[in-house]
DNA sequence: TTGTATGCGTTATCAA
DNA sequence: TTGATAACGCATACAA
């Protein structure tokens, strides 16, 4: 790590000089091509080396039009699901030189809207996104732009865009499936909003679950809308006041579920005798929970690390098909069940 | 939003040549330059505006030497306190323009090396760091780079440089003091590794507490090195199984307390009653815990701002004196004391 | 295999 | 107040 202050930042062009070649003969062993011999290409490496040179990737970008960073949208950076999502980005990139830049969008459009606007101003190689779908919009301005993206998470039906999600349909069914063969004849379902594929998907297991063992769908003990774990504690609190309280539920997500289990302790119901609970995208919350939660999914850093890895397929094959991956979901059993 | 996909981008050049000037003039009108006549201006922004013009940032940034990026090194992404500290610098910097790049060191010394060397390769105009600690080098390195940067959460002693921080020491203090008043006597500390800042500090504070309220202190009651949820169990599990075990709990973080609260239940310990504990921080997490987590600080969310806040006035005033804040700690009652 | 020269889109320095 | 022109550092078409 030589650091100089003073020095004036090491160029191609001192490099170039140094060992007695072109400029562009320097370039070109530095970036590997092919058009020159062994012995200049070593020596430029040596110098560069010695004088410790570092490509300006500013000029480079302007030059190539390639800034190497990757945009990322998501939704709420201090949701643990994201927060692993991105861990997951950032790890895959980083042996590919590629960096990241950062946006949340908090679920709002516009600020999905001007999240894009900010990335594409950046004139980042690529976009990794979690749409916030309340609209298609700012994901068919994605298309109109040219520019690669991969969202993650969520996809659109009527829209032919690349994505990496989680099977959600099939994990709200063994979701589902797991708490019938527990016994549980009144399940409820906390669910994500809507508009959200996954939350809607995952709503489509959960009642084919019901309906493949014969059980008859509640539509009272069913709630869309929720995101966070107020959400959970509120609704679940709801739910579990009743005089026919549901004996088990299946929450959107692990963070819910949070509030789920808080929801339970309020009422001192004793898990998983009187109340089993089941989340879902076995994040860290999962483990972090008295008793561990019972989830659904398969690491959220994975499917980020399968997303960036897509990306950069796509940026190096100009591959124009979308790309599309379904993760499997598997039933990850703890003690809330 | 005009989507031009096979359009060339719109360029200073094409705004010039429309507005019938030249191109530097027509820079000087974008950029707010005085040596232009208001007429002139109006026109080229005008324009601008109807070519749907965007500067290129990779051009300025090349001939400006500023990216408008800066670079955001944390420990765990997935750690919920920085979570919400990224989140807060994200706000922060919204309005004023600025991009963030993104780099988790899990507070491992080569990959901190290793994430200062990306941020810089990015010509990243400052640097917001929480540091390892594990060594002091990174940190000079960056000053020998000359790069603007601002500590988080954590500071060196001896080494001259911008910081925000909270005032752990008496946060420390007035955690251990609450627990106290509450008459608690045999009162563990589950700390963070004591080459944190943060860490010794509380434990200092802890100790005045004892003292100054004339309790012997109890080594055996003291464990450092602990900073996740899993640390957090383990230990406070140990202690707990103890013949003489303490009555009430000060952890380092919530998320440590999370584990601590995680051991309670497991031993069905009854929150507050047989055990008290105090978290740090006022992170999400200690809301969404039943009982909701007493816990001392102030918003990470508020901590990111201020450091994003005075890493930009670093930039603007190039004043060379660093400036160090101290955030006065608060204790946030909840149900866990 | 190597070097020369040009341009990427800006901003900044000078003259006009 | 404006405009021509030179950088910024690199990559590349083309010539040698």
């Amino acid at each position: 790590m030589p650091g100089n202050v003073n020095l004036r930042r090491i160029t191609l062009r001192d490099v170039a000089k140094e060992a007695g070649v072109s400029i562009n003969t320097a370039s070109r062993a530095l970036n590997n091509k092919s058009e020159i011999s062994p012995e200049t290409k070593a020596r430029v490496l040596e110098v560069a080396q010695k004088l410790g040179y570092r490509p300006n990737r500013l000029a480079r970008a302007l030059r190539s039009n390639k800034t190497k960073i990757i945009g990322v949208i998501v939704g709420d950076i201090a949701n643990p699901y994201f927060a692993m999502l991105i861990q997951g980005i950032e790890h895959a990139l980083r042996s590919f030189d590629y960096s990241v830049i950062l946006q949340g969008t908090d679920e709002d459009l516009d600020r999905e809207k001007q999240a894009i606007e900010v990335v594409l101003a950046e004139q980042v190689d690529g976009v990794l996104i979690t749409p916030t779908q309340k609209s298609i919009k700012p994901v068919k301005f994605l298309i109109d732009s040219g520019i690669p993206f991969v969202l993650m998470s969520r996809y659109f039906d009527d829209l032919e865009t690349s994505f990496v999600i989680m099977d959600d349909k099939q994990g709200g069914f063994i979701a589902t499936e797991h708490l019938i063969q527990k016994g549980h004849k009144r399940i409820a379902m906390i669910n994500g909003p809507f508009h959200i594929s996954s939350a809607a998907e995952r709503y489509t297991g959960y009642l084919q679950a019901l309906q493949y063992y014969g059980l008859e769908g509640d539509e009272s003990l069913v709630v869309h809308g929720c995101l966070t774990v107020k959400d959970g504690y509120r609704v679940a609190l709801r739910l579990l006041k009743r005089r026919r309280r549901p004996t088990a539920i299946f929450a959107f997500s692990d963070f819910v579920a949070l509030g789920v289990l808080q929801a339970a302790h309020k009422l001192a119901l004793k898990i998983p005798d009187d109340l089993a609970i089941v989340g879902f995208d076995d994040t860290f919350l999962s483990v972090c929970t008295y008793p561990p939660l019972t989830t659904v999914g398969s690491s959220p850093e994975q499917l980020g690390q399968r997303a960036a890895k897509l990306l950069l397929e796509l940026l190096s094959t100009k591959a124009d098909k979308p790309v599309q991956m379904r993760i499997p979901a598997r039933l990850v059993l703890r003690g809330s069940t």
